[in-house]
Formats: C-alpha cells, structure tokens, sequence
DNA sequence: CGGGCCCTTGAAGGCCCTCAACGGAGGTGG
DNA sequence: CCACCTCCGTTGAGGGCCTTCAAGGGCCCG
C-alpha cells in the first residue's frame, strides 16, 4: 500500500487524478484550531505542510494597499502549504472550527527522496493548482457577477457531490466569497437574491442553499447573460481562431 | 555540469531561483516557426515540452463562447508545457518569427527518473508558475485598468534588466494585451495615451515606449489611483486584519 | 438591553465596455 | 507607382454593470 520500491520507473506525466498523500499524515498527531484561527501567514517561513481532517480552510493573499483575494477554499482531505519554495506564498485562516495534522518538511523530504511515488503525486498536485488558477483566472477576467458566483456555486455542489435536490453548503462569510471572486459583498448578496428570486435557488439560512435547478445553474455559469444563440456564438469563435 | 550521481539527496523545497532546464535541449535540433503560428492547440495529445531560443509567445485559453485569455507572455529561454498532465492545458502560439527546440515527453521522463536536479527544477519551475498565477489573480480581481497596465508594463521593464532610460518592448499586439489583462483593445489603447499624456511613459512606435520615470510606472501599478495617504492606507489595513 | 457582526436593500455615480468611425502601416495586384 | 485591401491602433459617444455610500434588520452574546 505504501510505495513501490526504490528504482521502479514512475511516470512524471501521467494522467492519474488529485494527489493522495494521507500514507504521510497517517503517524502525524491530529491537532484543533478555532474559527478564525490562522495556520500560517503569508511570507512565514515555512516549515510544515498540512491536511485538513475535519473543518474549513480559507486562502488568502493581501494587496499591499490591504484589499485581498481568496484563491481557494479547502475542505476536509485537502492539503494545504504545498507549493511554498521556503516561505509561504499565501495565508490560511480557519473558517470554522478545524481538525488537521502537519507533516515538517524535513521528513517530507525523506519521504520525497525514498518514494517515488510521493514525487509523482506532488507533481499531480501542483499540475492540479495551476489548472484552479488558470481556470480562476478566466473567471475573473471575463465574467460578470452572475457567471461567477454560479460558477463558485457549481463547484461547491459537485465537490460535495451533491444531485439537483442537494443542499449547497457555504460555510465562509460573504466577504469571504467578494474576495474570491473579485466582487463586494453587496454585489454578491444582491446576486444571490436575483439567483433565489429566479427559482435557481431555494435559501435555507445564510449558510446553506438548496440548488432547484443545477441545469440552471451550468447555464447561468458558463454562458452569455441570456438570449445567446448558436450563431452568434459561432461568429465570435471564427473571429478569434485567425 | 550535467548532474549529481545517483542517490545524492537533493532538497525539493529549496529557495532556488528559475529551473534551468536549458541542458536537456542542447542535443535537440532547432526549429522555426513564423509568426502567427501555432505550436500546440489546449486539448492536444501533449507529447513535448518546448523551449524558446529567440522570439515571443503567448500562452492562451479560451471559454466555451470563444472569449480568450491568455495566461502569460514567453520570451527567449522559456519553457512552454511543463504543467501539461497528458493533454496541453492551454494553446502556445507565436507572437513573431520564433526559433525553438523540443524535448519529447518520453526522453524528459527518462532525464527526471536519473537526474535528481531536474525534478527540483520542474517542482520549482510548476511552483514560479503558481506565483505568478496568483499574482495574476490579484490583478485580475482588484486593480483597475490602470494599475493593470502598469504592472503589466513594470514587469516587462524588470525582465529585459531595463533602467529608467530603457526602451520597453510590446511586441505584441493590442488584443494580446487586453486578453492578458481582462480589458478591451480600446482601454488597453486609451490608457496608454494617458499614461502619455502623463509623462509616464514616452512613444516610438506602436511596439515600442520609454519609460520616463520608473517610479511613477511602480506606483500607478500598485497603488490607489492618486492622492493616497497613508492614514486611510492603515485604516484599511485595520479593516480586513480582523 | 445594548453592541457587534453579518447580511440585505436602496440610491447615486464612476469605470469600463460597446458601438462606431477614422487614420496609418504594410502587402498585393493592376 | 498608385489604388485598394486588411489589420491594427486610436478616439469619441453612450450606456450598463458594479462599486461606493448609506441605512436598516436579524442574530448572538455579554
């Protein structure tokens, strides 16, 4: 279950899936934090990587003027400090009350060296990030607040791997959701009450939503604000091909 | 030069600087392509990685309705296709006449079970690629077209080693910038004028600016648009901290 | 009950996008 | 050599989307 063994050729570029490093934490003590608590700051020098077991994890880096983005929400199985070279590249801070264990680098190193798999799966993590990065990227660039938001809301439902019936958990603030996806809170409340009012979906309390329509909802994520047909989205794609 | 002998123990968390990959390309034959062309389509089979000897690349994804990002500008040097898993997750295509040379997935795999260093060059590579892309990210959700072109412009003075008197470089076209920024063509092109008009920068020609005062380009690149004191700068700090 | 936090809603304004027209540069063919 | 075309860049006018500023209500806790 562990590794192969030393010398066994590991593909660097395969197509496996999300990285599975929990073998690492399994010795590791399981520590708590509060909400609110922060894991580390950005710019700390960094010296552990960490799994969530139970809990919700915000990442966030700040302007220098103070405003801030959120580049990801993690959640129980995820790890988190991965891609730092020796300091952290971003700040994680507890939403709610967390469970979670650390692996130091140093032994993270040692088992990097005897395992190649381990190297492999790191790889397929980082690979992972820049895709999320890429794709936020897009998101931010190019949609307005209603394309956003749903498509933040489509990724919620299908990590909890949630059918149409489904409740939509959103256990970060308001603000915590303007930060990641570029908006203010006002725009974002106003647009989840245009989504609710428009049958989308059904509120339960702040925190958790029941998804009416996840057809509605892809729609509303990928494409123009309404009325698009087929031509014109033909044309556009000819105009940008040469 | 080539590399440490086996079994050498190699830290992957290490601070160093840019991989330098430029020893796997010096037995591959080079290649030209003119401008406009493309090298690999996003989706493609990816089967190598490509690195830039002369000329200038963008690095592109589109959405399904044919609006287009693109992620980041290569220059001489440059790896493209590192962060592929099996399929090229975005398109590279070239800005201008471009020399460059390939490694095929299968003989780069073989280099990275022998070669230690060049699995510490990949991580750190992948890592460079993660910053960059929350950097992007930053830009992206919360400067305005201004601060973005400026940044955007500082970068390109910092990576040609410029100074104050230093010519900065455009080779690419409008739309290239505006799709890299998350603009249009026309604010790409208003904001230039501004920047003009302001003394910021000097025109030669349409690839082409000086930078008048390099100060002035970092402080409109990070910095509220003008009049900016330091009292409301600490309240916002104060604001978001807790 | 008062205070703080979170969320919502309204009103006004600004920034940037959209639509439109024009001019210059470069290439091609008459 | 010039007419013509296309691509690229600039500039102007108008409008929409989202931000900013402001107020108020619900909930929790001391």
């Amino acid at each position: 279950m562990l590794a192969l063994s030393h010398g066994t050729p590991v593909p660097y570029f395969q197509s496996k899936g999300a990285a599975d490093f929990a073998p690492l934490f399994l010795r590791q003590p399981t520590e708590i934090a509060r909400a609110g608590a922060t894991l580390f700051f950005e710019g700390d020098v960094a010296k552990s990587v960490f799994r969530i077991a139970s809990g919700n994890v915000r990442v966030c880096r700040l302007l220098p003027d103070g405003r801030r983005i959120i580049t990801g929400f993690l959640a129980a199985g995820d790890l988190i400090g991965l891609s730092f070279r020796n300091k952290y590249l971003f700040s994680a801070e507890a939403i709610d009350d967390l469970t979670f264990s650390r692996i130091g680098k140093r032994l993270l190193e040692e088992e990097l060296q005897l395992v190649p798999e381990f190297r492999v799966h790191l790889l397929s993590h980082l690979r992972d990030e820049i895709t999320a990065a890429q794709d936020h990227m897009l998101l931010l660039s190019h949609k307005n607040a209603e394309q956003r938001l749903c498509t933040f809301l489509l990724q919620r439902v299908e990590l909890a791997g949630g059918r149409d019936g489904g409740v939509l958990a959103l256990p970060m603030v308001r603000a915590d959701i303007a930060d990641h996806l570029g908006m203010t809170i006002e725009t974002v409340s106003r647009t989840l009450t245009r989504l609710v009012s428009k049958g989308v979906l059904l509120p339960a309390d702040r925190h958790q939503f029941k998804v009416a329509s996840r057809a509605a909802l892809a729609r509303a994520a990928d494409e123009e604000p309404d009325d698009d047909d087929e031509v014109a989205r033909e044309r556009r794609y000819a105009g940008r091909r040469f």
